[in-house]
DNA sequence: ATATGTGCAAATCTTTTGCAAATTC
DNA sequence: GAATTTGCAAAAGATTTGCACATAT
């Protein structure tokens, strides 16, 4: 099945022996703690957010969300979401347009990680690695730039779909 | 002035002793080596993309195109646009959405470069480093992943905007 | 009471598409 | 003349906005 399945994540990929755990910290309590105004439908979609095992659009969402409240309103799942992003609680990739020009959220994780994206089946596949925190430090340093956000997104083939193209008729 | 304007080079900036040299490979030589008609438009629209010194968009590239073709259209820019991608001869970019939802291109280089945006000037940095390629390699290696195009991009302050930042009345 | 959040509908912005006419090989 | 490219106009898809009403502190 094609589309958005996570099929690695980056604790697997990404753990060496100097690798701490990657977690998510509670987006809620990052809010409680803001003094952000905790709505019945914002603790919804936060929620939402904050659990779900795969990268949601903004309709994704609203689907979801809607499940549970059928009054919410597609605004008030871009307002949210323009919430979240101002107060860099949630991450926006595009997953290499995989499927179209929308936009993919999650909560942000305790580690960056970069997102890899099979144009075949749409797996996308997380890593993380110090390389990457170094290569991070490595352009604040040299760059003389402070980063508030960083996106690495790669697109390419997963093993299985290297393998499958072999395989196939031509 | 803000928007979109390169103040560092990759070469500049991503210079070490083991670096090459950073080039831009000629689109339309690509294109003729592939067998891909070359129309007038084609020419005129590749042109002004492997000539831009800064990042185009759609529309901005539809209006430099204008000023020599005032009969050219969109949909051209967008046909010509999928081509060359579809090609691997240019890379898309967001440059962290500082101005809305569009995309960006650029002729793609023979080394991958990372690209900084600063939140408040909009000033893009350029930046391509061995530790980069490291990382790419390790993705590619430990994800098991043959990767076709990689975006690494990060949004921030440059350290004027910082100074800046600081010496402003609150 | 006051400030903030929400639904609704319409608007905006970017990108895509169907089709007939023009261009290229 | 067969295949490809283009212009045009309309459609599609994602996101934003103005405003009146509802909700939270």
């Amino acid at each position: 099945m094609r589309g958005n399945t996570i099929i690695a994540t980056e604790s697997q990929l990404g753990r060496t022996k100097n690798d701490g755990v990657i977690s998510r910290p509670s987006l809620m309590k990052e809010l409680i703690a803001r003094g952000i105004r905790i709505t019945t439908q914002r603790r919804l979609l936060v929620q939402i957010i904050q659990d779900s095992p795969r990268h949601l659009d903004a309709a994704k969402l609203l689907e979801i969300a809607k499940e549970r409240d059928a009054g919410i309103d597609r605004s008030t799942v871009y307002r949210t979401i323009g919430l979240l992003k101002g107060q860099g609680l949630i991450d926006e990739l595009d997953l290499m347009h995989l499927e179209g020009e929308k936009h993919y959220y999650e909560a942000k994780t305790n580690r960056d990680h970069c997102h890899l994206a099979c144009f075949r089946c749409g797996a996308i596949i997380e890593y993380a690695s110090p390389a990457f925190e170094k290569l991070k430090d490595e352009m604040a340093k040299r760059g003389d730039f402070a980063i508030r956000v960083v996106r690495l997104e790669a697109g390419g083939f997963c093993r299985r779909c290297r393998k499958a193209a072999h395989s196939e008729p031509a």
